[in-house]
DNA sequence: GCAAATTAATGATTTATTCAAG
DNA sequence: CTTGAATAAATCATTAATTTGC
């Protein structure tokens, strides 16, 4: 049996169709011991009673902008597919700017390695133009949202 | 061999420390005939002499208003990176308001989409200014590109 | 008012990335 | 691991705005 970063307190892998989860307070205590807090769920979203005044709580992960560049730089230099040990190490590094778990670098890595591919491809796949009709300008000109990428390097590597 | 748009008759590209371009006058011939002008170069400025007189030549282009709003509203319409072949229709379009070439426009909405990504970052970036020792950590997690490729399955299971 | 001086915009180049084909 | 395709980011260079001293 196979069990998240978390030891499987709150495993969300492998999960589907579940856009708000009722974590479970703090499992991994990593900040805000909050004793004696409950979750509830209300209308979708998962609230957190504390202290008989509802608080509504992130039930997923959301980077801070300096971890967020922290993880964009790892990405600019090479990591793609960070080992566990790797990952441990960034989840702890991380931690100084919020709350964060391995699991969430995990797919983080995951995540923007596919988004980046897609991108790519988007841009590649401009390359080949639907058989969609050229629409005309703003008179005449074609305002066209799928473009064909060539145009840097077959525009200018005209000459010699 | 691919030709540019100009039909290689004053080829930009591809070269380098090439701060100003002795641009030979009016190669398109869009406007203003100009017979038997002259380029000379002086001051690092380009000067063309028409019928014995000096008269500075912008060594680039500036879009007239009406090229101007044009580009705008092809931008707003959701036109970003087009292709070559739409590249050569707003140029045709556009050059019925001023001398234009297909660099131009190529350029334009390069420098438009970079530019108007970089106004709305800044607005976003009014949010997080921080980014003191995060330098630190990139620095001290190693960069390894897929290094110890772990399935998914195998990350999960880190603990216990 | 008007140029010289200075600053802001923006056109044009160069550099760094990305994914993926070989 | 190397290279090709195609940018996007960064930077350079020139032009337009504007400020300033007279």
């Amino acid at each position: 049996m196979t069990m998240g970063f978390d030891g499987g307190k709150d495993s969300l892998a492998g999960r589907r169709l579940r856009p708000l989860m009722p974590r479970p307070s703090n499992h991994g205590c990593d900040f805000l011991p909050r004793l004696g807090a409950a979750i509830v769920e209300q209308n979708g979203k998962a609230r957190e009673l504390v202290n008989s005044q509802q608080v509504v709580v992130s039930s997923r992960w959301n980077p801070t902008p300096e971890q967020l560049q922290t993880l964009e730089e790892l990405y600019r230099r090479g990591t793609r597919t960070p080992s566990a040990d790797q990952i441990q190490q960034i989840t702890a590094e991380l931690r100084r700017f919020g709350k964060i778990e391995g699991k969430n670098v995990f797919y983080w890595f995951q995540n923007h390695k596919a988004r980046e591919r897609l991108k790519r491809r988007r841009q590649m796949d401009q390359h080949s133009p639907e058989k969609g009709e050229q629409q005309q300008i703003t008179g005449q000109i074609p305002e066209i949202r799928n473009r064909n990428p060539k145009s840097a390097h077959d525009l200018f590597r005209i000459h010699d």
